[in-house]
DNA sequence: CCAGGTATCGCAATCGATTGCATAACGGGA
DNA sequence: TCCCGTTATGCAATCGATTGCGATACCTGG
């Protein structure tokens, strides 16, 4: 089928040996550089591919990194893959995509099936804030988590300054003039949703605002128990004349708790959501949110795990945290007066 | 590290050779029963997982299928690679997910990088009408496409009945009362670009409706071109009541075009969408659309491809077309009577 | 002119699973 | 009893690249 190195070694008169030498970067200064030059053309000409199975049979590094989401159908993700599969190919690595439907099951079976294929690291946007299955694997495997950290194990990590975040729509919102709000929180076995909801607390207390009954947590990432969260706070504690959500579907849901109650956003309640998936431009109302660098978190993670795949000793631990902005549009605006 | 064949066999006092066959379903048989059972229990056991690398090497079959994707980032897709991950996946397959960007010289390169990773064979989403890479690429690997067809090539393929789909667009619109439909149409070198817009003219002809000077086609599949579009299409025609857009984003383009002239969505023009992308429900009017069944399509495709490996012989090409369906929402209404 | 490098390259083993072929054991029919 | 056909298993080659070790040639300084 493909040339091999033995055919190349056949046409150019010399060893495969010396034509793997002559290849690869790393010994090619072990070889002639008038051979090189030969072997290079001759594998041009005959257009050579090295087979990686072979390769990696030989060297048990399979040039792949597995990368587990938890729903690739949450618009956050595609971008932080993006980011990954560009700096990972760049260096001849290719990751192989699974996703877990949130479900710690599917996961492990999902990490089973990845370690089967002998992949040399690992990327994790599904770490919990206790995950079993964490520990036992980054003694195997070098392993980056992103969008997410996991406080069972220190591991390296690539994720958001929350409290930044967090402040951006608080002090947002207070410069409007908003004193009465609430806080829609993520589910708290999710490292994001508990970092947030604690910054919230702080960032209102910074400002002497406080945030008793103010904060309710949601057990799923999605819209609709947000709405039902949501239209629960209201209802008990009218006087809310802003929400902050842990992210932009419980910002969703949020609308559609407001909606539903026949009131309106931004007039009568503001939403911030967080993330800013694609399409919040164009929701209605337009959300205010404050955006992550989602192809900077995959690149960043990507490259952290391929420093890790080269320097095997160091112990360090890098855990990154990257800023993110406001991006502010039509969900909020001045608490109304009455 | 992990165990090997020769471990097991030490173990159970029988030769590698023997393991293998015994491990191997398809050649269990040619051993006997009770070793089978020993070996399997000793390779439960050890924990034993085959290394993929040394038996590709052997059989030159990566188990490893190339998706190559325009853009992820488009919501239409991951619904497709989640079909296509779930029944790869129990087929002991695993998916190499690749981004083209819409760049033919992305694509290219990326291909020959899954060639050189020896997969087993492609599915594309990028075809074009007349799409050079293909020719070739389908003599080397089994392929099949998927969202798209190829007009210069007779290539397996999983697609949506176009003129199906349209016709229920067209059909809504006409049974509210319109009869001035125009239609944005997507990039004429896209085979659903193409074929949405032909199914539009015959529609509206089986209605008596005429499209001159109606149909107007974008040059890439994004909302600000559309935007302009619209905008042009309603400047020229203020007759204009409903716009048949090729896809969700040319629909929000000529939603945003309809705000930006500061009339109204429905009230003065009914836009229909098409492929139903996530969040569709909850933009600015919520969007009637045809919905693509996402899922389905990838999940039959990688069902096509997986059938077209085993049977290499076989030089039928099957073309699957799944039937779309009509998701009304309130982007369309009756036509305002004057 | 020779010893000790150094540059260049060949040899052969190795990674782990697969598979055609050979061998051995066994059972039944003539 | 002998032969032949199963059945079960062993043997060894093979896939293609990598790499430690050894061999050769060449060069330089003493």
């Amino acid at each position: 089928m493909s040339a091999t190195l033995k055919d190349i070694a056949k046409k150019v008169g010399i060893h495969p040996a010396t034509v793997s030498r002559a290849l690869n970067p790393r010994t090619a200064h072990l070889v002639n550089p008038t051979t090189v030059a030969k072997v290079k053309k001759a594998a041009a000409a005959m257009n050579y591919l090295p087979n990686p199975m072979a390769a990696g049979l030989r060297t048990s590094r399979s040039h792949t990194i597995g990368v587990v989401i938890p729903d690739l159908n949450n618009p956050l993700f595609p971008g932080m893959v993006r980011g990954i599969q560009d700096t990972l190919g760049r260096a001849g690595y290719t990751p192989l995509l699974v996703n877990t439907d949130n479900d710690p099951d599917v996961e492990s079976h999902l990490v089973a099936s990845l370690s089967a294929r002998r992949v040399d690291g690992f990327i994790l946007a599904t770490a919990r804030r206790d995950h079993p299955l964490l520990a036992q694997l980054s003694e195997k495997f070098p392993i980056v988590l992103i969008n997410r950290v996991s406080e069972s194990v220190q591991l390296p990590s690539v994720a958001v300054d929350e409290q930044h975040g967090i402040r951006l729509a608080v002090e947002h919102l207070y410069g409007l003039g908003h004193r009465e709000i609430a806080h829609i929180a993520g589910p708290t076995w999710s490292s994001t949703g508990h970092e947030r909801s604690q910054a919230f607390t702080r960032s209102m207390k910074d400002h002497g605002l406080a945030t008793a009954k103010r904060i309710s947590a949601v057990t799923s990432w999605s819209i609709e128990p947000a709405n039902e969260c949501a239209t629960r706070l209201i209802k008990a504690d009218p006087a809310i004349t802003a929400i902050v959500a842990a992210n932009d579907q419980l910002a969703l849901g949020s609308i559609a708790a407001i909606k539903g109650m026949k009131l309106r956003c931004p007039r009568d309640i503001s939403v911030v959501g967080y993330n800013d998936m694609p399409f919040m431009d164009i929701v209605d109302p337009p959300l205010t949110t404050v955006r992550v660098p989602q192809n900077d978190i995959g690149s960043e993670a990507a490259r952290l795990l391929l420093s890790m795949l080269v320097e095997e000793g160091s112990t360090s631990v890098k855990q990154v945290r990257l800023t993110p902005e406001l991006i502010i549009r039509s969900s909020t605006t001045h608490p109304r007066v009455e």
